[in-house]
DNA sequence: TCCTAATTTGTAACGATTACAAATTAGGAA
DNA sequence: TTCCTAATTTGTAATCGTTACAAATTAGGA
């Protein structure tokens, strides 16, 4: 696997430790975190961070492409390490985001109703696996 | 087509002055409006209206299920009288919101990877076609 | 008319994010 | 090495959307 640092570089991104951190982070937890949750998990291990330094990085790394912000229901951005094609589902239950591997093909470069299609994010919602067998006790 | 005060009254909702205007302006205006757009548009025939009762009427009408709330892509959230399914493109030239009719069963009362799936929001992003062709120019 | 509950209102608080300017750091030139 | 400059990071304050809360207003029934 291509390191953080050469990611960085193949960008144009200076691999700066707080970068490295953020991003490594992001590609070993795929849990979708917010700005804080990331900020959280990192300040331990480098006291000094700034939360300004956690959001001037997610911007720059989703502008690069890097990274995917979601907009997954509710009025807090995530961030996830944007890797193969798939979507998103969050349980309403206990709250957790999946990704489901499933890919839809039909969007893809399409006009629909006169318009140019260049992006497409599906988000579904229900009851996970998980809650579900719990609900069955 | 129903008055707004029968649709308030079905759901136990005391048709008040700031509910119906609220309601109709949403039904008449297709455009996905903020809380604090509603609250803009409304605010000169209503002077002494105030913006937590704009947002207090779009949650109650929310949970009730006469209109719903959309994240799309951004971090504010957009209300829409509840009519046909549909889902949404948004145009990122001009920023727009335009519904698309376009419908997909596969997400219907399914279960994906064994979660089981209760609802689905598709969201597209690209350039709209206005936008489109004043490029063309 | 009076009473009570529902509704509305305005203010203050909150949380996520951004603006901004100072402080720090890193890398190249002398 | 030291100096210089630009990039990066930091902390504070501001902003924006939203919510909490309590007082004021309203509406409907006794």
């Amino acid at each position: 696997m291509k390191s953080i640092i050469e990611i960085l570089k193949e960008h144009n991104i200076a691999p700066s430790m707080q970068r490295v951190k953020i991003l490594e982070y992001l590609r070993n937890y795929k849990t979708h975190p917010t700005a804080d949750m990331i900020y959280q998990a990192l300040v331990d291990e480098m006291p000094t961070l700034s939360k300004t330094t956690v959001y001037n990085t997610l911007k720059t790394l989703t502008e690069k492409g890097i990274l995917v912000a979601l907009s997954l229901f509710e009025n807090e951005e995530r961030y996830e390490y944007n890797t193969d094609p798939h979507i998103h589902f969050k349980c309403t239950k206990c709250g957790k985001i999946y990704d489901i591997s499933k890919t839809f093909e039909c969007f893809k470069n399409e006009e629909i109703e006169g318009h140019k299609v260049l992006e497409h994010h599906i988000n579904l919602k229900g009851i996970c696996k998980s809650c579900l067998e719990n609900a069955k006790g």
